[in-house]
DNA sequence: TGAAATTGCAATATATATATTGCATAAAAA
DNA sequence: TTTTTATGCAATATATATATTGCAATTTCA
């Protein structure tokens, strides 16, 4: 559902230093990209910076 | 910081019809509008299929 | 006017996001 | 082959999103 797995590739980086970057645990990031919970709002938006993306490109879904 | 309220008026819905809309309580509306606290991400998408907008219109910032 | 609708907010209860630690497997690299 | 590195997942603890109910203050409209 979520792309930020393929975002995540994208830039060459692993669960544990997007997680570093965007301030949560790779545990986080490993439920996130596997779509066993919904992430908060504020956590959206730190992986899409950190992934110098948006909401809507890694979110949205029609 | 989120637009909701703004476009919740542009679309002349009260907080009770957007809450019904999006499947919520009205107290959860209001307290997103205030910025009280911090949607999930379902919660989000939810709210911005009922506004017909979409997550950076609605909660993106820079 | 006054009744009805709208909004803000408080209190409590419950569900769940997130942190933390740790282990197993697989892939990459030495 | 051995040693790292990356990923998935389990278990427990804590913080907080959301529901529910209800009340007070505005605002809207008959």
């Amino acid at each position: 559902m979520n792309k930020v797995k393929k975002y995540r590739k994208e830039k060459g980086l692993s669960q544990m230093e997007l997680a570093s970057k965007a301030g949560v645990t790779r545990q986080t990031i490993t439920l996130i990209e596997n779509n066993k919970y919904n992430p908060s709002l504020a956590l959206c938006l730190k992986i899409a910076k950190a992934l110098d993306s948006d909401l809507n490109t890694l979110f949205w879904e029609e």
